[in-house]
RNA sequence: CGGGGUGUAGCUCAGUAUGGUUAGAGUACCUGGUUUGGGACCAGGGGGCCGAAGGUUCGAGUCCUUUCACCCCGACCA
C-alpha cells in the first residue's frame, strides 16, 4: 500500500476520554474511531489486524477439528425465553421488535442459537462429538462501556460450542481446546496465564479464563510462585494453613464494650484477628425475593462476593442497611454464629473445626471466647466464601500466592447439559435412550485481543505490533521524495517485497523525515526501511520498532537482509 | 441504575461568574514560497445552526426550562 493513498488518519492528540495505552494509540494511529458510547468503527489498519487474529484462530481451530459457522446476529427472543435467560441476562440484552411486532435480541453470546442449530439435526451418538464455532460481532448493552476496544458494547468474539455423548469426551475436548487457545495466544506474542475462574451467568463447571497479563487489566488474579496454579480472585482458593497454636481459653461469655470492630476486638483480647469470627451481612436477591444473609469468616479474612453468590445461589448481592439488621434483631458488631436463628447464614469452610475462637454473643457488648466451632460442624452450612490474600499458600503446592492484573481474553468451560436440557436438544445413545447433549463452550475476544496486544506491546511513541499481528510488516520510508535516487530505490524495493508476499507500506508522502518517523513509530510497523541521506554512500537503514535501533545496510543487500529478519 | 462532570472548527481547548462588534487559539486541512534525518518556517486561505427544542430580552455561546449525547466514580459485567 502506498501511504499517500492509504486511509490512515493519524493525530497528534488522543480523544480526551482515552486512558488506556491501547485506546490512546489505536485512536491516534488511525486504527479505530468511536461513533457512540462503546461503539467503534474499524479503519483499514485495525481491519487488517483483526483479520490476522481471525486467521490464527481459524488455523488453530482447524487443527482440532472445529468447524466454522455463522449464526444470525439478530436472534429470536423466543429462544431466550426457552432457555430462561431472557430475564437472567437483564438489560445487557438489547431487545427490539420487528415490523410484525415480534421480539428479537441482538446476540450477546450464542448458546441458544447453536443448540437450536444442532438439535434435531444431530440425533445419534454416532454423529458426536462435534465442535462448531463462529467469529462474529456481539452486542452487550453494557451499563458502562469503557477503555476503548477493551470493554465495548459491540465487539468481535470467537465463540465455540462442542457437543458430546459422554463426560469423558467433553473432558478430552476441553483439554484440546485449552491447548489450542494457548497456542493462539502464544502465536500472537502475548504473555498470558490460564487461570481457574467463576463461570458467571452462563453456568457450568471447570471454568478457565485466559488472562493476558497487564497492569491495566480489570481482573485480579492470584498466581503461585512455584507451580502453574493461577486463579481469578473470584475463584482462588488457598492451601491449608498450618494452624498456629491458638491461645487456649475455656468457653465463656465476656463483657466486651466498645469492641464492635474486629480491630478493637483483637486489641481487647490481645489476639490476632485470625482467632476472631467476623460477620458480614449482605442482602441477597433471588429470582422471587430477597433476604438478608449473614456470612461468618475469620476476622483476618474478607468476603469474596462471587463465592458468596455461588454459595447461596442468589442472582445478586447488595449491601444491607443498619435498619434492616435492626429489624431482624441483630446487634451490629456482636453477631455470632452460635445459636444464630435470626437470619440464614453461611460459615466459611476455613472455620469448620476452628477452636478457641472469639465470636459475637448476639447480645450487645458481649462476645464468647474459647468457642469450638466443631460443635456446629454437622448442622451449619459451610462453604468457601473468603477471599485469598497475597502471601497465602498455594492450594496445590508449598508455594505462595501473589496477585497480578489480567485482561480476560478467553473463557472456556464445561456447560454440561444446562442448555441442551432447557432447549430439549437430545440424541439417542447406544441403547436407544434419549439424552441431552453434554456441552462445552469456548469464547475468545477478538477485538479485545487487538487492545490486549497493544496493552502489552507499546512505548511512549506508540504501538509495537508483534510479527503475527502487524498490519504491515515493513514500512519503506523515502526520506525526501524530491530525491530521484531515493524514490527509485524505494519503488523498486517496494515492488520486490510485494512480489515476495511481504505486507509492505511505502511512505511516499511529501513530508519531512521527522514527521514520517513519528508516524511510523505511532503506527508500529515492526520494521521501517529508511532510504535517506546515507544513500549517497550506498547505504540504507533498517529501523527496528521494538528496540528503536537503526542498522545500516548496503543498498544492494537490503532485500536479503529484510527477508532474513521477517 | 445511583453520584458527579462536559457538550463551541476534523482533534485538543479558551470565551459563559457580570448578555452587547463579524465567536477565538493551537493543531489538522488548502495555496504559494523557503526548508529536507526526528511531528519545520513565512505569507495567504477554507472550515462553526456554540449538542437540540422552547423561553426571557432591543439583543443569548453566555440567563431560565426541558431534553439528548458523551465522559468520570460506583454498582453491574459470558
Amino acid at each position: 500500500m502506498r501511504r499517500s493513498r492509504a486511509f490512515i488518519p493519524t493525530t497528534k492528540e488522543a480523544p480526551s476520554d482515552a486512558v488506556l495505552a491501547s485506546h490512546i494509540y489505536l485512536s491516534r494511529a488511525g486504527f479505530i474511531h468511536q461513533v457512540a458510547s462503546g461503539l467503534y468503527s474499524y479503519m483499514p489498519l485495525a481491519k487488517r489486524v483483526i483479520k490476522k487474529i481471525e486467521n490464527i484462530i481459524n488455523e488453530e481451530m482447524a487443527k482440532v477439528g472445529a468447524e466454522e459457522v455463522e449464526l444470525s446476529f439478530v436472534t429470536p427472543a423466543s429462544l431466550w425465553q426457552e432457555s430462561g435467560r431472557i430475564d437472567k441476562f437483564g438489560k445487557e440484552l438489547l431487545r427490539f421488535k420487528d415490523r410484525k411486532e415480534n421480539l428479537f435480541v441482538l446476540g450477546p453470546t450464542h448458546e441458544e442459537m447453536m443448540v437450536d442449530l444442532v438439535r434435531n439435526r444431530i440425533t445419534s451418538y454416532k454423529q458426536l462429538p462435534i465442535n462448531l464455532y463462529q467469529i462474529k460481532t456481539k452486542f452487550r448493552d453494557e451499563a458502562r462501556p469503557r477503555f476503548g476496544l477493551m470493554r465495548g458494547r459491540e465487539f468481535i468474539m470467537k465463540d465455540g460450542y462442542s457437543f458430546h455423548a459422554y463426560e469423558e469426551d467433553l473432558d478430552r475436548e476441553f483439554s484440546a481446546m485449552e491447548r489450542a487457545y494457548k497456542r493462539i495466544l502464544t502465536r500472537l506474542g502475548l504473555d498470558f496465564r490460564v487461570v481457574e475462574a467463576d463461570s458467571g451467568a452462563i453456568g457450568g463447571s471447570g471454568s478457565k479464563e485466559l488472562m493476558v497479563l497487564a497492569n491495566s487489566g480489570e481482573d485480579t488474579i492470584a498466581v503461585c510462585d512455584k507451580c502453574e496454579y493461577g486463579a481469578n480472585i473470584e475463584a482462588a482458593t488457598r492451601g491449608a494453613v498450618e494452624i498456629p497454636e491458638a491461645p487456649e481459653a475455656l468457653f465463656n461469655k465476656f463483657q466486651t464494650s466498645e469492641t464492635s470492630s474486629i480491630e478493637d476486638l483483637a486489641e481487647f483480647f490481645k489476639i490476632d484477628p485470625y482467632y476472631t469470627v467476623k460477620c458480614v451481612a449482605k442482602k441477597l436477591v433471588f429470582e422471587e425475593d430477597s433476604e438478608v444473609v449473614l456470612f461468618f469468616l475469620r476476622g483476618s479474612d474478607n468476603l469474596q462476593e462471587v463465592k458468596a453468590l455461588n454459595a447461596t445461589g442468589a442472582l445478586e448481592i447488595t449491601d444491607v442497611t443498619a435498619q434492616e439488621l435492626e429489624e431482624l434483631g441483630l446487634e451490629t458488631g456482636y453477631i455470632g454464629p452460635l445459636d444464630q436463628d435470626r437470619a440464614k447464614h453461611v460459615i466459611d469452610s476455613d472455620l469448620k473445626n476452628a477452636t478457641n475462637m472469639v465470636c459475637g454473643a448476639n447480645e450487645k457488648d458481649y462476645h464468647f471466647v474459647g468457642v469450638d466451632l466443631s460443635i456446629i460442624s454437622e448442622v451449619a452450612y459451610f462453604a468457601d466464601i473468603s477471599e485469598v490474600h497475597e502471601g497465602d499458600s498455594c492450594p496445590h503446592c508449598d508455594g505462595k500466592l501473589s496477585f497480578t492484573k489480567g485482561i480476560e481474553v478467553g473463557h472456556i468451560f464445561k456447560l454440561g447439559t444446562t442448555y441442551s436440557e432447557a432447549l430439549k436438544a437430545e440424541f439417542l445413545d447406544e441403547n436407544g435412550k434419549a439424552k441431552p447433549f453434554i456441552m462445552g463452550t469456548y469464547g475468545m475476544g477478538v477485538s479485545r485481543l487487538v487492545a490486549a496486544v497493544i496493552e502489552q506491546h507499546h512505548d511512549d511513541s506508540g504501538c509495537i505490533w508483534t510479527k503475527e499481528t502487524a498490519p504491515y510488516m515493513v514500512n519503506i520510508m523515502i526520506s525526501n521524495i524530491k530525491e530521484v535516487t531515493q524514490v527509485e530505490l524505494g519503488e523498486a524495493l517496494y515492488t520486490r517485497l510485494i512480489e515476495s508476499g511481504v505486507e509492505t507500506m511505502l511512505d511516499d508522502r511529501k513530508e519531512r523525515f521527522g514527521f514520517k518517523m513519528k508516524d511510523a513509530e505511532l503506527i508500529g510497523f515492526p520494521y521501517t526501511i529508511i532510504i535517506g541521506k546515507e544513500l549517497v554512500n550506498g547505504n540504507v537503514q533498517i529501523f527496528d520498532r521494538k528496540t528503536k535501533e537503526k542498522i545500516s545496510v548496503d543498498k544492494n543487500e537490503i532485500y536479503e537482509k529484510i527477508m532474513e529478519l521477517l
